[in-house]
DNA sequence: GCACTCTCTTGAAACCTTTCATCCAAACTC
DNA sequence: GAGTTTGGATGAAAGGTTTCAAGAGAGTGC
């Protein structure tokens, strides 16, 4: 011990603050129970390798110290995530909650769990959350984008996260899409209003940028040119959004007409636009569906539960959900995945709305 | 150059697998400007201090390689996180997503993300969405917890989470909670229904293990003692969930009392049992309100929405996820933050299912 | 020219876990 | 009893970022 040795030591103060107070790692836990590092990581990880008698000294001195696991280091070192992501567009319409659902349920299978972000439609949103989660590195990504050609979304499977799109038929090549197929369901909505007998028949929908709107329009055409009847025969009203509010003037408007221009039918692009027009129409004093037989889209729980239930078109949304996340799975630990284009086919659902009672 | 030098070498050929096949780092990104790596981390997260060209190069070349910060990484260095949890009840019930709007809403003004996640009202779903985000070392949990006295959810603060508890009044003091005064809304329903006259009114809701059915309930007793009336004439209905098929089911109930025994008026514990209740008895051929008059709670979109547009019990939906959002804030940024217990106050909504038409 | 500032840049350490080659001792094998 | 197998435990290295004390140049004042 000579004095050389004391001063050899640089003065290291280099004091780094501690971020957080205190929390105990794994470290601490090897430390109270007597054994190493890599043994706790063990019983953490795989704990058949572990005899029983050290497993419960580690299991006892976790929970004596409160011990949590921390997500990042373990997700830093193992480079795998066991979180998946659904983006949706609009928390506050039951169909995409229904969707959400079935992505649950599906994940919840394979030992997964599911974080759900709301864009509300809002293209920024959508983009930061994407790159949030994209950083975050996420097992996957669920979305139903409000921009399907964007430059971010179309990166995001080339850099290592799979996205599935949900309820858009993709065109493109670098992720998997499920949907329903609209046009025909713009067309069942139709026929039946024909077979009904209505001849002038109004489609309410809007704005004409989103692929839904247009979609359900070209089937409701398509059922006029496959029954002859002339295409004036359609009466479009445009509107701004697929909400309530919007459905409700469309309404106004609609009730405004003359009764003998009035057309005696109207189909809708989404339900709320539907129960929108609904209580509009009947506030004003016309009767569904002697003086307008209403059809709507999506079949959410409130169609059902409206005071004149609602007559809709079906969508299976729970096991577009399910469908989605499944694919996403496949994608991200079947190596030789291929990219698939899933489309369900709606269904019809005939309630007062159109038919009267009975 | 030796014999020995070349044998010196231990064969290392201990080859640790690449967990991921490639991902350019900030290393990568640091070696194509041509710069170091602190300068890299600086022009990430203080580009303020580093000269715009040097700068500008590295932006360049995080571009054409495509880097994407590794958010586990960061946060396990720098010990934070930029996300916020809401844990819901029920997505499929409007008022829960429209209370996430406003811890959106929140969060965004505060520049953190929010991540949703549904318990479905299973304990088990509740329990591990809790781990997973303590794991994750998110910065705060808002939470409607199934059970508000669960261990795990009391421990979490104490262990650095913090968490706020939402449309719950809680007796514990290691939250913040924010709610709404029940009893008052329920005094308030009442109240009205008895100023029309009404003599007979049932009470729909269920099961009695909710506090929010036991205070709304409570609420509606006040009233009628206020107004002194018998106990007798409130006519409880028990249903089993707060739904819409519930709903259905207490108005067949109802709807199949003869006239004279029959209540005039319900009071519904939320809005989905209002709206199930209102369908059922108007297709049993009920006049709503002439032969029984409707009060719901919540005022969700769809209660505007019925062809009887339902009187109802508002919350300040998105107010009280502000809130709660901010109070979280607080907590984890202000280092004398004091626990409170926020409540608001409801407002009755008078429409047409209980006043008829004007 | 010299001593100082000031502005940027640098590189090693630290964050907490998982992984895996090695090691140890006890139990078999012949 | 020498050699081999086996069941468990070990600890150093690695993963990608942030942080911070210290270094490098350029500029300024006298």
């Amino acid at each position: 011990m000579s004095v050389d040795d004391a001063e050899a030591l640089p003065e290291r103060t280099r004091r780094r603050r501690a971020p957080k107070p205190h929390a105990a790692g794994v470290k601490a836990v090897a430390a109270a129970a007597g054994v190493s590092l890599g043994t706790v990581s063990n019983v953490l990880n795989r704990p058949e390798v572990v005899s029983p008698l050290t497993r419960a000294k580690v299991e006892a001195a976790m929970a004596s110290l409160g011990f949590v696991r921390n997500e990042s280091a373990r997700q830093l070192r193992a480079g795998s995530s066991r979180i998946l992501a659904y983006v949706m567009l609009d928390a506050g319409n039951p169909f995409f909650t229904d969707v959400a659902k079935g992505v649950e349920e599906a994940a919840q299978a394979a030992g997964l769990s599911v974080f759900l972000c709301t864009s509300s439609e809002d293209a920024d949103r959508e983009a930061a959350y994407l790159d949030l989660l994209e950083q975050q590195r996420v097992q996957g990504i669920l979305i139903t984008p409000i921009d399907q050609n964007s430059s971010r979304l179309r990166k995001l499977p080339s850099r290592g996260t799979p996205v599935v799109v949900v309820d858009r038929a993709l065109d493109d090549a670098s992720h998997c899409s499920v949907a329903v197929n609209d046009v025909l369901g713009g067309e069942l909505a139709i026929s039946h209003l024909l077979e009904l007998g209505h001849e002038r028949i109004a489609y309410v929908g809007g704005p004409n940028t989103i692929g839904q709107v247009i979609d359900r329009r070209d089937g409701a055409r398509r059922a006029l040119r496959t029954a002859g009847k002339p295409m004036s025969n359609l009466i479009e009203l445009t509107t701004g959004a697929l909400t309530v509010a919007e459905g409700r003037g469309a309404g106004q408007r609609l009730a405004g007409l003359p009764a003998d221009r009035r057309p005696t039918a109207a189909f809708c692009a989404n339900d709320l636009l539907a129960l929108g027009l609904l209580q509009q129409c009947v506030s004003l004093g016309l009767r569904v569906p002697e003086d307008l037989a209403i059809v709507g889209y999506d079949d959410i729980e409130f169609a059902e539960a409206a005071a004149v239930p609602l007559t809709s078109v079906r969508q299976p949304r729970q096991l577009l959900g399910r469908t989605a996340a499944e694919l996403l799975l496949d994608e991200s630990s079947n190596p030789d995945h291929e990219h698939q284009r899933v489309t369900f086919t709606p269904e019809l659902v005939v309630r007062t709305s159109t038919r009267g009672t009975l």
